[in-house]
This record gives structure tokens, C-alpha cells and sequence, in this order.
DNA sequence: GACGTATATTCATAAAGGTGTATGTAGACG
DNA sequence: CGTCTACATACACCTTTATGAATATACGTC
């Protein structure tokens, strides 16, 4: 029961729920998903260190970043949970602009292979504005 | 996504997992409910309530008392998450206790039936002693 | 119309959950 | 070693949620 509830748990939270729907077509950094739901660093870290302490997601490292993916061996009832949020998603708006996002972000490619490209490339919002170099 | 989310948000509470759990295998007065999940009426009631609130159950009046039942026409959220929790309700220890005291209760009968034939007959938890009758 | 049964609502309270700001850590690079 | 990048944690704050106790409503019976 524990298990099932902790499945339900993580996808009760609108955030939550649009990075598994994302991370169901590729795995993502901490920084394009931050990027791609427009949400603050701390935020997407949380969620998806809340993803992990529950086994909704797996990571793994790559250079500098780290990648979330969904875990190749599922619990039963995250990977029917993840089956029945597929066959949703095409209904949900928030989810196919997720998806349209993701796409033009990706364009076909690993996102290993898009990080060795050019990094994140995220439009970052003047984070050395506030350390004060004037 | 609210609807889709508030499906999630419904199934996140142990409670209302067990009764939703127990309305697919019948439709249940309040009374009963209470009983079968050893849990306060006032709970019973509210948790009802917020699935009805959710569109997640249906009531119709019997007599005296309020059935509860899946909805006919669920929405496409409900009713793909109502089948993936079925799926799951096997492997859960809780759920098959449930069931189990539901079939031992019913006996093979309507909810209607057996109530017309001697009420909730809850071995109630001395309601009466609080009120003062010495 | 008092009473009993079945269910719902209100009130108060405690716990959990989500978010921003600030800060910490870990590796890469010069 | 200082600095930058990528990510995580700590703290404070606020909102939401769950629950018990008490009370209310609705209906039927005598």
C-alpha cells in the first residue's frame, strides 16, 4: 500500500506530473527541465529529488550535469500508473505544449549529444545580477 | 489537467484508495463503509463528500440511507486510473482484506437487499453511553 | 412533536506540502 | 586557489489537508 500511495503521491502535483510526462520521451537534465516548465532551479531540484527518494526516477551522470530518466526496472504500479498517464496525455493541453517544447528543444537529438553541443543554453534570468558586480 | 489532477489527488489518500477500491466490487451506504474500514463516520462522510465533490462517486437515497457508487459515465481520468488501480488491487495486502470483509458482509447480495432485510447493523461503537441513559 | 437512525457540516487544531531566498557542495577550468 | 556551472539542502513562510468533537439536517416512527 505504501508503494501505491507514494506512486499517487508524486502524481498529485501538477509539476510532478508534467516532468514524468516529459521524462516518458527522454531523459532530461536538471536544467532543461527547469527551462522547459519555467520553474525555478530550486523547484524543479526539489521535485525531482522527491521524484527519486520515491523511485519515480533514476539518475545517472554525464560531465556536469545530472540526468533523470524513468527506471529501467519499474514497480508495478508505477509502471502501470505511467502506462494509464500515456494514454492520457494526449488529451491534456499543458502536456502537448510540454511535449511541442521538448521537441523543438531536442530536435531528434540524445540529449547527451545536445549537452556536448552547447551545454544547457538556457536563457538564464540574470543570475549574476543579484552577486553584485557593479 | 485539473480534472486529471484532481483524480491523482483523490487517490493519494489511503482512505479514499480503500473505499474507491471497495465501490468497484459494489455500491456502499455510508454506514457500511464505515464499517468495513474501521474508520469514524464523520471521516466516512467527508471522504465521501469529497469524492462526490470530485465526481469521482455517484449517491442515490434508499430509504434512509445514501449509496454510493462509481459513476456511471466517469470521465476518460477516472476511468483509466479506476482500471489501472483494479489491476493493482490484487498485489495489495489491504485491499484483498477489504474485499474480503465486503464479500462477508454482502453474501452474495445487493447492498439494497441486505439493508431492507435488517439495516447497517453495525455492531455500533456505544453511541448511546455518551448520551447519558443511566 | 419527541425520538431514533443515517448522514452532513462546522469549528478548532495539528500535520503535511509547496515555494522563495539564501546557502552549500561538487566538479571543471584557468 | 579562485571562479564558474550544475545541482542540492536549509530555513522560513504560508496554504492545504486530515481529523476529532460537537452540532445540524433529513426522514421515518410512534
Amino acid at each position: 500500500m505504501e508503494n501505491l500511495l507514494s506512486v499517487y503521491k508524486c502524481l498529485c502535483d501538477e509539476t510532478r506530473l508534467r516532468i514524468l510526462q516529459l521524462l516518458q520521451h527522454s531523459p532530461l537534465c536538471v536544467c532543461h527541465i527547469q527551462h522547459l516548465l519555467d520553474i525555478s532551479q530550486v523547484n524543479a531540484s526539489r521535485h525531482l529529488g522527491y521524484l527519486r527518494k520515491h523511485d519515480m526516477v533514476e539518475t545517472s551522470r554525464f560531465q556536469n550535469w545530472t540526468i533523470y530518466s524513468l527506471p529501467q526496472t519499474p514497480s508495478e504500479a508505477l509502471h502501470c500508473n505511467l502506462a494509464c498517464l500515456q494514454d492520457l496525455a494526449g488529451t491534456e493541453k499543458a502536456f502537448v505544449d510540454d511535449r511541442k517544447r521538448l521537441q523543438k528543444l531536442l530536435k531528434e537529438k540524445d540529449v547527451r549529444s545536445l549537452l556536448n553541443e552547447g551545454g544547457c543554453q538556457i536563457p538564464s534570468p540574470q543570475p549574476s545580477e543579484t552577486k553584485g558586480n557593479a
